[in-house]
DNA sequence: ATGCAACCTCAAGCTAAGTAGAGGTCAAGT
DNA sequence: ACTTGACCTCTACTTAGCTTGAGGTTGCAT
């Protein structure tokens, strides 16, 4: 654990404080400590405890936030964060690996809805909605998205 | 407030029990019971203050499955259920009209995840990935899913 | 050198969608 | 009449993704 002092061997501009990532990521202070905690951000400390992030983080967050807009969980993210290189500053091609990645996710989860978005269709028509019968009541068929649902029944 | 008495004016059979809804719809008891004080079902009580269904619960039950697959929260499959006639049971011509009215909600939904997937397509292309400029920075551009995100931001 | 905004940790609270269990009552078959 | 499983309410706990507040420290500008 290597802490970094004021004015020490790097240059000042490369750290940014959790208050000024805040700004520009427009994610609250409290929810930067919450990433961190969730291994999402790895930010190193001043002698007096303070983090300092580096300014790749701004990039970081933001892809975090475009990732739950796609319907991810933390856990996801961080999965798929995980792959980025540790010591270097990810380069474009880094971030374009996890981004393909994350696109077949969300490709499956577009799919997934639209299928179930169509058995609605057929079962307004036969007007069955009984589960007992109908396609719609497939364990199997779970939407990634975040309803946790009777447990009972779809997990 | 009414109550069902053993052996009262209706047709027995037209009632269930909790248990039995539960077994119809292989949703728990316990999750039946919450459902009621979300006001997704309003069951009769017997004289012993035990719930009876009507047969019908068990197709509004397994509306509510359904709509929770497409990723609707219990709030919004309230809104839709409400649309329901009070006093009758529902018809088929019921359920398609709501049933219609969730089609819409899914396909926003399922647009909105396509337009944000292919922003992000995009992005990797660009390969800004600074949610100041970018398209995918947009706050209109909710998906309802559940991700609360950061409310600062989100909201 | 001092003031004060920004930072720190830790604990508690919130919403959603339930589950689990304690302690007690009901109803149906023998 | 009795037994026993199904039912009742109420409280507490779970996970995700945070926020809020208390109480204390740091660091930058004057």
């Amino acid at each position: 654990m290597w802490k970094i002092s004021r004015g020490g061997n790097m240059p000042a501009a490369s750290f940014i404080s959790i208050g000024d990532l805040s700004k520009r990521t427009g994610v609250a202070v409290s929810a930067l400590r919450f990433y961190e905690e969730k291994g999402l951000l790895h930010p190193l400390r001043t002698s007096g405890n303070q983090r300092r992030f580096l300014r790749s983080d701004i990039r970081r967050v933001s892809f975090v936030l475009i990732a739950q807009k796609l319907g991810l969980g933390l856990d996801e993210i961080e999965a798929h964060l995980a792959q980025l290189p540790q010591g270097r500053n990810p380069t474009l091609t880094d971030w374009q690996k996890i981004s393909r990645a994350m696109r077949e996710q969300i490709d499956e989860r577009i799919n997934l809805l639209t299928r179930t978005r169509n058995q609605l269709d057929q079962c307004i028509g036969c007007g069955c909605l009984s589960l007992a019968k109908c396609q719609l009541y497939n364990k199997d068929d779970r939407l990634g998205l975040k309803g946790p649902g009777p447990r009972a029944v779809l997990d």
